[in-house]
DNA sequence: ATTATTCTTAAACGCACGTTTAAAACGGAA
DNA sequence: TTCCGTTTTAAACGTGCGTTTAAGAATAAT
């Protein structure tokens, strides 16, 4: 522990940024050494396998996220309706900056990638993982749709997870036909702000 | 061209089923060669490169779909709201399990790998053949919706498309989560049921 | 200063991949 | 039957992959 920036870390950095932008089966362990500037081997050394760095790059944004959105849902005294809840998760999303610039924008196309990648093992790993926390969001978003269903609840959730993951996952791509189309800068928060309410309608019907 | 069903043939639904299931990157041709029971180097022969494959196997199912939505929107006389545009796309999508049984659900879920996969080659495949028919599509939603800008449009349907093909490509999964929590079967069919309305709400808002 | 532990390194391993080759088999036309 | 273009086949090619190894360097503990 004598570098200032660890070899475990420059990896974690170097294998997000090139799984969210080329997908998990189409990096390479030499170009994340490469870009990480460590050795090939280091990889197996710290983290024992590819598939194991892969969990470990996405669960270093959702070790942080998962317990904030909790903590935020658990700070709104009383719940009446579903774009509250969502809400919640606006902040926690945008502090996955702290961990690294564009941090945000990365994690969301990790999700995106690791949902359709590999049949649901990562689906299992966050619901296993984080049971606690997801528990404390699905009971808010009962609390704001009583009149739901369980089973109409789990699949507006789905849709509108899936609505958020895709987007940000294909947001190079879209921020690039608006540029041309519209000629506009788009930011992902611009994103997020035309995101909510579409979700929200949604889920309130 | 004397053999009932031809090698190409053989070789596309193999690799549809297994593309579908496992990812483009996922899937080798010696499975693909193995599941149609063909030589290897026949989809060589055939399709020139296992890239070109991937493009013949979701166009095949492009090719019939884009042409039907467009002629099927022609059909209705008067738009007045979004949700009679997009019940356009209901039929033709169903009308797909006539190139395969389960044809809807795979191409669906192949477009949602795609759409990830490989930073927007697919995307860009599409928009360039199908820009005519695309031009329909955005055209009557305009209709349906005038008040909205081209710009909120154009996120709007991308929301949507996202819903549609994230929730589709993860089906299998979310089935097999409702089995387990609620003892319930659900059916594609019942998934694009629930699907139409959580969509419509978003974009009629 | 010496030992023990952790980390880094270069090289190699075996394997599975997509693709190419060249010969064989096939099918219709002359 | 012979010929010719098309299709199929078995085998091999070279490449890049994830991983392992064993030795070396660096760091911490005694």
């Amino acid at each position: 522990m004598s570098r200032q920036i660890t070899t475990k870390t420059k990896i974690l950095n170097a294998a997000e940024q090139l799984f969210a932008s080329s997908g998990f089966a189409e990096t390479s362990m030499r170009q994340i050494t490469n870009k990480a500037d460590v050795n090939l081997a280091s990889v197996n050394y710290h983290f024992g396998s590819k598939k194991d760095l892969t969990v470990e790059v996405i669960d270093r944004y959702l070790s942080q996220l998962m317990p904030d959105i909790a903590t935020e849902i658990e700070r709104v005294e009383s719940i009446s309706n579903p774009e509250q809840v969502l809400s919640c998760f606006v902040v926690p999303l945008m502090n996955l900056e702290q961990i690294n610039r564009g941090g945000t924008t990365r994690f969301l196309r990790l999700l995106g990638r690791g949902y359709v990648d590999a049949q649901g093992h990562l689906r299992k790993f966050i619901t296993e993982t984080y049971s606690k926390e997801i528990a404390v969001i699905m009971a808010a978003l009962h609390k704001s749709m009583p009149h739901l269903s369980e089973q109409d609840l789990f699949w507006r959730v789905h849709f509108s997870l899936g609505t958020s993951v895709f987007t940000l996952a294909a947001s190079d791509a879209l921020t690039e036909i608006v540029r041309a189309d519209f000629d506009t800068e788009v930011t992902t928060e611009e994103i997020l702000t035309r995101l909510l309410p579409f979700i929200s309608s949604g889920f309130a019907r």
